[in-house]
DNA sequence: GCCATGTGGTCTAATTTTGTCCAAAAGTAA
DNA sequence: TTACTTTTGGACAAAATTAGACCACATGGC
């Protein structure tokens, strides 16, 4: 059986991933080249990470840098039904329309 | 039994709104006082409509509000995830983030 | 006290997005 | 064909949003 996934927010995913390797913020920072702050205020979900980031991020902790974007991916979507205190049947709505624009961006 | 739902875009569910109602960019566009232009965008789905235009909108048509903010919410998931090409197990994901936060929030 | 670490505020620059204007295309009817 | 209406699409300025930098301050250990 494979680990159990703990769904917290990307910036909590993150700094559990620089604490787990016993790092300071400073350290990281430096590491990818941006401002202690930034990273700092990355992992409090007060900014938002570049994609180019996230692939610095994945590469220094050695994780897969996909799982991250989609870690960060979903974080987007549940903030975003949050802020617009939308009911969650939205995400089946949404996943139908994947599938209507999928099929309509073929046909042309 | 309720009408059948169609998963369309946001855009072309408010041209089916406008021309079931048998009106023209010109007519709707003066009426809720906006560019004719924009409003043909906002079909296209090219630009976003603001709350308050689909307020307005809403109101146009006699549709309920909610309904046609989640309509666009929902659109704009489905767009997200096109655009990243992310898998569609995001949304489970996201759905369950959605409740951490929520508790995460209450909690302080 | 000192030093290392993390926080939080403010600001600028860069990026993104909206909304307007206008010309051209497409459709319709005479 | 011509005239007219409707819709499209490009270009661009204005507005809004956001990242990222800088720095002072707080916190915590030694």
């Amino acid at each position: 059986m494979a680990s159990v996934k703990k769904y917290t927010s990307f910036g909590e995913h993150l700094r559990t991933l620089r604490e787990d390797a016993g790092q300071t913020l400073k350290t990281v920072a430096e590491k990818i080249n941006i401002d202690i702050s930034l990273l700092a205020k990355i992992e409090r979900n007060e900014r938002q990470p570049t994609k180019q980031l996230i692939k610095q991020v994945a590469t220094f902790f050695q994780v897969d840098e996909k799982e991250l974007q989609n870690e960060f991916l979903s974080d987007q979507i549940a903030y975003k039904i949050l802020d617009e205190e939308a009911d969650l049947n939205i995400l089946k709505v949404a996943e139908k329309k994947v599938s209507y624009l999928k099929t309509k961006k073929n046909a042309d």
